[in-house]
DNA sequence: GTCTATACGATGATAGAC
DNA sequence: GTCTATCATCGTATAGAC
């Protein structure tokens, strides 16, 4: 296995898609043409085109990643020995909102309307995110509020699913707060 | 004033966009082609150019139309003598949501991220709806929970601001449920 | 693997007859 | 006002040299 040269693709593919991700926060997932990412990435078309298959393989690879780097941060929540209250909970969720992925996401979600594969990947994230909120509140209610496991599994589902929707129509409020920063142009 | 030419305008424009609705609820904003419209309405290229200056002006109506269609059914709540408390106001939002509006709806969100003419159709709309909420919350504070009309207002404001969430996240929620049906293609 | 140059298709918009 | 036919533009994807 060629584990080195594996590494190095990744990298090439991160590369591709960060800046990629720039545009799309600029521009949007469709009107960002692939001249727009060579030029933000300062690489040539052809390079592109031989680390993504097309330009909806290089969009749901970038989907995927804004979507699982949102999900990442609760994972250590639910597993912490004072987990957050649903409020405090909320409240963290909703400070480490950055405004590029907020808007990102929110195309995601436009998109997600009429592209299966993309509402795949959107619906996959969401029912991820909804189970490791409901871990973490699952955590908080038996930890701090001390009740028994089985209830708590059950009364935590509500909550968690109102915390997941405030977190939702935040993302939006952050995603039509702020305008993109221009492009040079 | 030619009142009736204006009237069989407003008509024909009327038409258009409805076209234009279906097509964006089965492919979307951007993915929706001139042809597609023209296809769907029965009309000609020439026919829609005669009524709208160009696509975007197209989308800006009709993006107009279907969040206007949805902040109408507010008004009547308000001034009812016995409004629905918040619980009841959002499940009757919920239960008005028309899956293909739905789609549409979010369409715009994710177009509003980088068009400013949307973003400014979506947020004067916002903010008119959270508005009549905050209309609907207080007259039920003040009509059936006999509060004093000035504290309830106040204490409406954060609640017509969390019925606003929940059901932007409804609506996105049944945005993602419902496929387009397909197109016969 | 990366580049430059290009072919090809799609689409927004217009011209001109009726 | 509506049609048909057409143009010009832009953007994806590929070919082929290095």
């Amino acid at each position: 296995m060629p584990r080195l040269t594996d590494a190095r693709k990744e990298l090439r593919r991160a590369q591709i898609t960060e800046a990629a991700l720039r545009c799309f926060g600029r521009n949007g997932l469709e009107r960002t043409s692939i001249a727009d990412i060579t030029a933000e990435s300062g690489l040539s078309a052809g390079s592109i085109y031989a680390h993504y298959r097309d330009k909806a393989d290089l969009v749901q690879s970038s989907a995927r990643e804004v979507l699982a780097e949102r999900a990442k941060v609760l994972s250590e929540y639910a597993a912490s020995d004072t987990p957050p209250d649903p409020d405090d909970l909320l409240g963290r969720l909703t400070a480490a909102i950055d405004p590029v992925a907020a808007r990102v996401g929110v195309q995601t979600w436009g998109e997600a309307t009429t592209n299966p594969a993309i509402r795949g990947i959107v619906v996959d994230m969401t029912d991820r995110m909804r189970a490791m909120l409901h871990d973490c509140v699952t955590a908080w209610l038996v930890k701090v509020e001390h009740h028994e496991p089985d209830r708590a599994r059950e009364s935590a589902a509500p909550i968690a699913h109102r915390v997941m929707a405030l977190y939702q129509a935040q993302l939006l409020y952050t995603a039509l707060q702020s305008p993109p920063e221009e492009t040079a142009s």
